[in-house]
DNA sequence: CAATTTATATCGTAATACGATATTGTCAAT
DNA sequence: ATTGACAATATCGTATTACGATATAAATTG
């Protein structure tokens, strides 16, 4: 009984130290995102587009779908990245519904920066996560 | 020139895969968090004071660092769980500054819930979060 | 042409968290 | 015993963000 009850702290020690690590990382982000004059939720903005699969822009759809948010929020975020000069709208060629979004020089400068940052943070949080995250695999089968 | 550029998108794509990953876990989070009738934020706060090291209460001070809120942005979402009797508060005997908060019936119960899920996806998207934040630990040395 | 898709727009609402500031009670050291 | 520091609480106003509901317009597709 004693060793069911650790079993399963264990287990909500593990779990609570994975979100730990998580809200500190994005703890760090947010900071970072600040400091370089950009909320968070552009500089996700920024790598969701920059980062797209393949290509370097995205619809509005896309985006969305990258950043989990409804249609008409990430309409919202994308015109105030348009307002601050860090993406820009072209329309489709092919698909006049659609609209192309792509960073400005602006925003690649703002983004490379912030890339750089979390490249390195990653790189040393990593490690701890990942342990994390196996302890989680190997506890309660 | 070309390679290098390659390898720069390389980058990006793999730190927006990874945003990707963790907004996906945060987004299915916050579900679950819903259906169990508690808001993301309390059931951030549940896990960080049952799965806190050694103990399965923390004191207020302790709760913000490891929710990495201000102190009285914690004390506001104390209230809230408290109204909802989802945790209790008890004045410390050690140092009667210190108030210790400790989960309810109510707040095991829904807690016991929301991790068993959540192990559960973890085990699922595991894998993929490391794997990304291995291919960033060989990029670029 | 009709139905669907994509993007945009508007309005009100909700949840959070913050800074700034103050107060109360407790502890610890001189 | 007093003083200074610490922990928790409280209040007020502000900001950010995202949402639902709903509508419109333009373009595509069948």
């Amino acid at each position: 009984m004693a060793s069911a009850k650790k079993l399963i702290k264990a287990e909500y020690e593990t779990l609570a130290a994975f979100r730990y690590a998580l809200r500190r990382f994005i703890h760090f982000s947010e900071t970072a995102a600040h400091t370089a004059g950009v909320t968070p939720q552009q500089h996700q903005a920024l790598l969701a587009i920059k980062g797209f699969p393949e290509r370097d822009n995205v619809t509005v759809g896309e985006l969305a779908e990258r950043l989990q948010l409804r249609h008409h929020s990430t309409v919202g975020l994308i015109d105030r990245l348009v307002a601050e000069k860090l993406v820009m709208r072209t329309p489709s060629n092919q698909d006049r519904r659609r609209v192309l979004i792509q960073l400005t020089n602006l925003g690649e400068k703002t983004l490379e920066k912030l890339s750089a940052m979390h490249h390195e943070q990653l790189k040393r949080i990593g490690p701890e996560l990942t342990s994390l995250l196996e302890k989680l695999n190997s506890t309660k089968q």
